[in-house]
DNA sequence: GTCTGCATGTAACTCGTTACATGATTAG
DNA sequence: CTAATCATGTAACGAGTTACATGCAGAC
């Protein structure tokens, strides 16, 4: 149901973009629970125009070359209202692969299955580590602590909520090797 | 890269099936982290016969219900055994519809906020409550303690997982109403 | 001057969902 | 008998990825 219309609106919410800024605030936090390519970027904010929920200003940069700066305009701050305060359904499968394997675990010999838990463990650490990191600096820049009226209060909630989705992994994940012995 | 096509291998590789029977398949447990709708799974079965990855054998049910009862082949095992030790990359970005409402919490006040919070951990404790009675049923029905050859270690370790996410998933629900008030 | 990053687009394809469509079996 | 479940398929559409394609700006 066009979950993409709503990320891009949400983001103009926050501030004038390009389509470029747009792809690149998917590669901070907030890409660990959506993003998407510019490829489906691109065709998106076109559409959006058509339907009048953003508009764009040309601007240039440097000497010819042209960006489009885009803004909500009010059917579009609307739309974005109603959509935040909707209540959707707990959605069941979020698809991971390597659960997939998991449930198969009965094709694979002791010593396949350990070595591909600790694998998945390394790499969880390692991401948990940059997210850490993330959040550290966040936390830095903050004279006063997080609360609710902070600007980077949804940008906290989302890395806080990353992180510990990474530990919980990580403890199952070790867990579940040590039920292996 | 076709995980649904090595979804169904793995379940093959457990017993003979009906497209029917995966499809069921994926409202149990495994649903948690992979699925897929009849309206996919058929012609996947067809494509997977060409590929001659596996194989099936039409049986009658009753007067005259045809059922096709799908096997792995040689070759569809082999497939099979390659992804399953076959290490991937951790996928970033598990989309989370709710997850990117609360990164664009500032567009709400805090009630609004408040109440979908509210709602949201109402959902996920309901679904917690189903995925714990699950597992005292599994856990019901094994004699020893499941361990790594029990025929039923890949079902418990995904259960355990789906329930480990959703306390997670609670418990940073719980805090994040907390640092609202 | 050259490499990295900024900036925008399209085409082809694969994956996934909703809706359309049909019919048999079984348990109460 | 009738409702729930078993069983199989197709069509249309929407969502998402990979690859193709181009060019400017800024830093070193």
């Amino acid at each position: 149901m066009r979950v993409l219309k709503f990320a891009i609106l949400g983001l103009l919410e926050q501030d004038k973009m390009t389509g470029y800024d747009i792809a690149a605030a998917f590669k901070g936090a907030l890409g660990q629970f959506w993003s998407a390519k510019h490829s489906q970027i691109y065709p998106e904010l076109k559409k959006l125009v058509v339907e009048e929920l953003i508009a764009f200003e040309t601007v240039i940069q440097g000497e010819k070359l042209e960006k489009k700066l885009y803004s909500l305009t009010a059917k579009g701050t609307a739309e974005l209202m109603d959509w935040i305060q909707r209540v959707e359904a707990v959605n069941v499968s979020n698809k991971d692969e390597f659960m997939l394997k998991t449930y198969f675990i009965a094709a694979m010999d002791k010593q396949e299955a350990q070595q591909l838990f600790s694998n998945q463990l390394n790499s969880r650490q390692r991401k948990l580590e940059k997210l850490e990191q993330i959040l550290t600096e966040l936390e830095a820049e903050q004279k006063a602590p997080i609360h609710f009226s902070s600007p980077e209060f949804g940008h906290y909630l989302v890395l806080t909520r990353a992180i510990e989705r990474e530990k919980g992994y990580i403890q199952w994940l070790e867990r579940s090797l040590a039920l292996m012995e």
